[in-house]
DNA sequence: GTTGAGCGTT
């Protein structure tokens, strides 16, 4: 919802947004108005919130009627400290439902949904990071970047790393659900967010039921676990010891119609190559293995 | 009352 009240985002075309990042979680687009107001003509402020709590997410585009008060809003807002944090203002990167914004923030066209051409709006850092890396330096102010992205990649590759081992001990899936992809943080907040809301969901996404009933598909290779038709072959198998010399027994048990079958099967495969004495030898190897 | 390097409203 956009900050003039309407649903979804007023006047696209022809605009010019501003991302305006750092902002406390609790600026509202009321807050933010009057202040790029002050600049030019603002069409429209918008707060991206995370659609299950409704908390800011930290961040906020700013539209613009005209470029040229779009750029003085960047230079002057860029680095104004608001609500005590010291907010950045650019032009923004992409558009809402993936509008290609040209140079300078400026909403051009839709991109068609269509993957043969250009890339969707997969996060792919790699396009972030080459405004992110102009723009990094072109504020050489406040702490230093360097320090900060080493931080920042090391803190997430350790996120990463627990996430992983988390998910290890905890039976593989490492599905999360799409609801929680897009949220804002990796912090410990998040995490516990995350941990709790598991355990509230009844019977977590990432644990299967338990339910020992899980009829295998018959026709499909097994997955990995639970009852399968290998599971049948073992329990087939085990029916004749190994070390019993299989000629002395075979009379004395009826094997199992499966196995008949399977040996049928394999009789006529083998004489679709073979001839039939060979054919025959090679059954009675696979019967005895049996 | 928490979070934080993040690009979009249903």
């Amino acid at each position: 919802m956009s900050h003039f009240g309407r649903s979804g985002p007023p006047d696209i075309k022809d605009t010019f947004s501003l991302l305006v990042l750092n902002i406390t979680f609790r600026t509202t687009a009321d807050d933010l108005f009057p202040l790029f107001d002050k600049y030019g003509k603002v069409v429209d402020v918008f707060i991206p919130r995370d659609r299950r709590t409704g908390d800011s997410r930290g961040f906020a585009f700013v539209r613009y009627k005209y470029q040229d008060e779009a750029q003085k809003a960047v230079e002057k807002l860029d680095g104004r400290v608001v609500d005590g944090r010291e907010i950045m203002v650019q032009f923004a990167k992409y558009g809402p439902n993936a509008e290609r914004i040209s140079h300078k923030g400026r909403i051009e066209e839709p991109v068609h949904r269509s993957r043969s051409k250009g890339r969707s709006r997969s996060r792919s850092p790699r396009p972030r990071s080459d405004y992110r890396d102009r723009d990094y330096r072109k504020r050489s102010r406040s702490r230093s970047r360097g320090r900060n992205d080493r931080e920042r990649h090391r803190g997430r590759d350790r996120d990463r790393d627990r996430y992983r081992s988390r998910s290890r001990s905890r039976s593989r899936s490492r599905s999360v659900s799409p609801g929680y992809r897009r949220e804002r943080g990796r912090g410990k907040y998040d995490d516990e967010r995350r941990r709790r809301s598991r355990s509230i969901e009844s019977g977590s996404p990432v644990r299967r039921s338990p339910s020992p009933r899980r009829s295998p598909s018959p026709d499909k290779t097994p997955p990995s676990r639970g009852v399968s038709p290998d599971a049948h072959n073992q329990k087939e198998r085990s029916i004749t010891p190994r070390s019993v010399s299989p000629r002395g027994r075979r009379d004395s048990r009826s094997p199992s119609p499966r196995v008949v079958a399977d040996c049928k099967m394999m009789q006529q495969l083998l004489m679709l190559f073979l001839d039939d004495a060979v054919a025959a030898k090679l059954l009675l190897c696979a019967v005895e293995l049996l």
